[in-house]
DNA sequence: GTGAAAGCGCTAACAT
DNA sequence: ATGTTAGCGCTTTCAC
């Protein structure tokens, strides 16, 4: 497919020489720019096909634009994100831009690096997942590329944000236990550090629609928090300690879907069922359907938001400059690993 | 974070000013080379900090390295795929390069888009998950850029590959359920034209295996393939249909974990059991550990592939020419999924 | 030990 | 409509 005239892959100059016209001819016919007469575009186009020519991202990266949006992810193993992935890739066909994937290490807080490192690549555009940066350094970083902050609450007037509605998501949660008759819930989630930096982390936020939905319903000094670090690694020694106490919760909220399968695993190893503790997870991650699952969760729009975010930043390439901050709605999805507590005779 | 002089960020150029020195001199301290004093290092360093200087990948790009290795992976709602990240993330912590992922839908045989995307944008070495590109087409690549195929069986001398020992898995499972009485074992996996274009996709081996175990055993005129267009999406439905059979198999063996779930709900929904059909897959992935799932399975070692194929490339970025070939084993991990068949009294 | 200068492969402003 | 040319920010001889 590739035919090399000497050294190296072929470059504008060769194309050129091999069609016998200019280099800004054929750098024209590539970009489609004005002023190409059908003839030459023809015999510019055989000859890119005949040298197998592909134009070097970096060179003209020095001039401009790479086509390369860039996303930084935390945790690829958390089903909830390739969702992101597919809907950033949908949105993306059919444009000249390519997406690349920066996996970071969220123990770490190594979003800068992987986010810093799709900035020294020149990238169009970021879509940044990671919850636990300095809303003063993405500031600074939307200052050269445009940026779109995925799933933090914080607003800023420099980027754009796509977020879920974890509030309304768990009040919903609370209500769904509730009506089915809970009152001792208790509540699963990270350390405290990890959700409390004070920009809006969804963990956070739903850990204090929790507290909330608690206190509203007259239920303050039933409030019961287990904040373990790592949560999905320490959610079934948590889930564990939490069955074991004399009062044990008739229900378990985990902040997500991951922690939440944790804790399904430690209510079956301390055999008990269903019928005896509650759980429900957060996201909607496909698992949560499967029959061995059934567990009850906040469905988040993971394709939709990917795919908001990367027309988000299409418009801001198109030359849009006012922020943009959009909000999706989860959905609840009932399934059998919720019911009513044992004392109200479960069905 | 970053103090800028002038317009946009600081280049090579405001650092030699500020500084005092040239640029090379500059140069040579970013990527500490020879012929450095103690003083000038310190004194470019200090700038570089000032000034919040990043050097242009692209730019280095256009003269060597870009510090970048990037990886092609189908299909990242398989969690299979992500071990392989982590391992290569994990390999490549300490070094000075970085991952880049380019997602391909593996539906529309986007391999090769998505390869070429990397190559386009210089990276210095690329990892090909793709089963589906052409040998000749990853030949050519690896010319101009060190590549490692991982997870295909075909051997290349201008490559290297990683691969798990899928032979020897497949038949570890046949062997498992043979063990436990079973002798109508049906098999389900892809469409015959992805798993057969002659380059060792590992799901064409696995369905070999299968066939030779029937084979040997014995039991040639009860094989039984389901051969079903997208696996995952239609291997509920094809298992319907399976169980639906006057002679019903005793056990199903899916190409991999994925579509195997799906087996295991279409067990389910059907009203049977693990005591009327055995279910096995194949990778390990960590939901088949899960007790609602429990399913019998090989694990792969997905975290060592990721590894070992950044650390081949790496050794290629050091200088080595000889290809080389590696393979992993896989291991057996029996769950309740599969018990001996229901005649032979099941427990 | 240090700096000057020549490119790397493109794009874009400017002739023609 | 087509070609000429000046860089983009870096690395790398090669003088000093």
């Amino acid at each position: 497919m590739a035919a090399r005239g000497q050294a190296g892959p072929a470059t504008i100059e060769d194309v050129a020489r091999a069609a016998g016209v200019s280099r800004s001819a054929v750098s024209k016919v590539i970009r489609d720019a004005y002023g190409v007469s059908p003839a030459m575009r023809e015999r510019v186009t055989a000859a890119i096909e005949r040298l197998g020519y592909r134009p070097r991202v970096s060179a003209r990266g020095m001039r401009g634009k790479t086509f390369t949006l860039g996303i930084e992810i935390p945790d690829l193993a958390n089903p909830f994100y390739p969702l992101l992935l597919a809907g950033a890739t949908a949105a993306l066909s059919g444009t000249p831009y390519q997406l690349v994937i920066a996996p970071a290490d969220p123990a770490h807080s190594e979003g800068y690096r992987a986010l810093q490192a799709l900035v020294d690549r020149q990238v169009d555009g970021v879509i940044a997942v990671s919850p636990l940066v300095e809303q003063a350094w993405l500031s600074e970083v939307s200052a050269t590329v445009p940026l779109v902050m995925l799933g933090r609450h914080d607003r800023a007037e420099e980027y754009d944000t796509v977020v879920s509605d974890d509030e309304a998501g768990a009040l919903t949660v609370m209500r769904h236990l509730f009506d089915l008759g809970h009152r001792d819930i208790a509540h699963l989630t990270g350390e405290p550090e990890d959700s409390d930096p004070g920009f809006g982390v969804p963990q956070a936020i739903r850990l204090q629609a929790y507290r909330t939905a608690m206190q509203e319903a007259g239920l303050g000094d039933r409030i019961n928090i287990a904040h373990v670090p790592g949560v999905t690694a320490g959610a079934h020694r948590a889930a564990l300690r939490l069955l074991a106490e004399t009062e044990r919760p008739t229900a378990i909220v985990a902040c997500h879907d991951e922690p939440a399968l944790e804790v399904l695993r430690a209510v079956a190893d301390a055999g008990l069922t269903a019928d005896d503790v509650s759980v429900a997870g957060y996201d909607g991650i496909a698992i949560a359907g499967h029959p061995g699952i059934s567990l009850t969760t906040m469905r988040q729009d993971g394709e939709r938001m990917g795919r908001r975010s990367v027309e988000l930043l299409l418009e801001r390439l198109a030359g849009r400059t006012a922020p943009r901050h959009e909000v999706v709605e989860p959905d609840l999805v009932v399934r059998s690993s919720t019911r009513p507590p044992r004392a109200l005779g479960g069905r």
